[in-house]
DNA sequence: AAGCGGAGCAACCGCGTAAGT
DNA sequence: AACTTACGCGGTTGCTCCGCT
């Protein structure tokens, strides 16, 4: 069957995002919500592919977003995780609330297999790198690959995943086993047994696409019109929902005053800890719409 | 000061699949 | 049931920054 493109490459823009385009992709989706990416740069005005705008939103201007490394704990349950889950960033992200997998695949990639190797355990199997040959050490990744793609095995996992942070790994299962002597030297580092529970009510809900908003244009041909309306620092927000030290940083990433805009200089600049905040907070879905 | 190379990270690409018709 | 469409995911690329020579 063939498959189109997700869009029509001919006049997108590609690379970085200016700030103009990030508050223009802002703009839209805090009045209109997450829906239907592939109208979004249509209706926001973008000269982006909707899979690069919803990227953008999901990897970089979400509010719930924590920015800057990954604290000890995190770092810590992502080794978790990914020994129960393999390379599977996104379910390894949504128990890390704030991160997202971009980030993470990022973060392993760049620091947490360095440091495994470091300590002397193969990242891919979590297993000491001495002990491993060759051969054994293909067939343990194929059996990883294999288990982990049966459905039943994957929802053990992911339950295991949420409470063994807390606890031990139980080991009635074969893989399981074959990581406990993983745990036990990464344990040595990271004492996970101190790390605190995560409630479920502290895992982000991020914004849901139920949205088709309200105050959505009554059609699209009036979208150009609809957008001059949308002015970030006029929205209603529900009380309490973002802090000053939020809403400041996201004034900063809208103002004129940052054309030279690279995100990055935002949490370069101290503006890291008010999007933190913004990970403990439950998002509303009411607010979207 | 300039050049080089490595590290880090944002963004892109292509595939799998769920959802819709 | 067959096909289409859009979304989400994981792998990869390429740009920028920074430290070293």
């Amino acid at each position: 069957m063939g498959r189109q493109p997700c869009c029509d490459k001919v006049g997108l823009k590609k690379g970085p995002w200016t700030a103009e385009e990030d508050k223009k992709l802002i703009n839209f989706i805090v009045t209109n919500g997450q829906c239907c990416w592939r109208a979004v740069p249509k209706l926001a005005g973008l000269l982006r592919c909707g899979k690069s705008c919803r990227l953008r939103w999901t990897n970089y201007l979400r509010p719930d977003l924590k920015r800057g490394l990954l604290s000890e704990y995190e770092e810590k349950m992502v080794i978790d995780l990914h020994a129960q889950l393999g390379n599977r960033w996104s379910k390894i992200a949504s128990h890390l609330p704030g991160r997202t997998d971009n980030e993470i695949k990022n973060h392993w990639n760049t620091h947490i297999k360095k440091k495994l190797r470091k300590m002397g355990i193969d990242p891919q199997t979590h297993k000491p790198l001495s002990t491993i040959e060759q051969p054994q050490q293909h067939q343990l990744e194929q059996n990883q690959q294999c288990s982990l793609t049966e459905a039943e095995e994957e929802d053990k996992i992911k339950d295991s995943a949420e409470t063994s942070l807390q606890s031990t790994i139980t080991d009635d299962k074969e893989e399981d086993k074959s990581m406990t002597c993983t745990m036990e030297i990464i344990n040595n580092e990271f004492c996970i047994d101190e790390v605190p529970l995560i409630e479920p009510n502290e895992i982000l809900v991020p914004t849901s696409s139920s949205s088709t908003s309200s105050s959505s244009p009554s059609n699209s041909s009036d979208s150009s019109k609809f957008l001059e309306d949308l002015k970030f620092p006029d929205f209603d927000l529900p009380c309490g929902f973002w802090d000053e030290d939020f809403m400041s940083n996201w004034e900063f990433l809208l103002s004129d005053d940052s054309t030279q805009h690279d995100t990055k200089l935002a949490v370069d600049h101290g503006h890291t800890s008010s999007l933190s905040q913004c990970s403990g907070m439950v998002l509303d879905q009411d607010f979207w719409t």
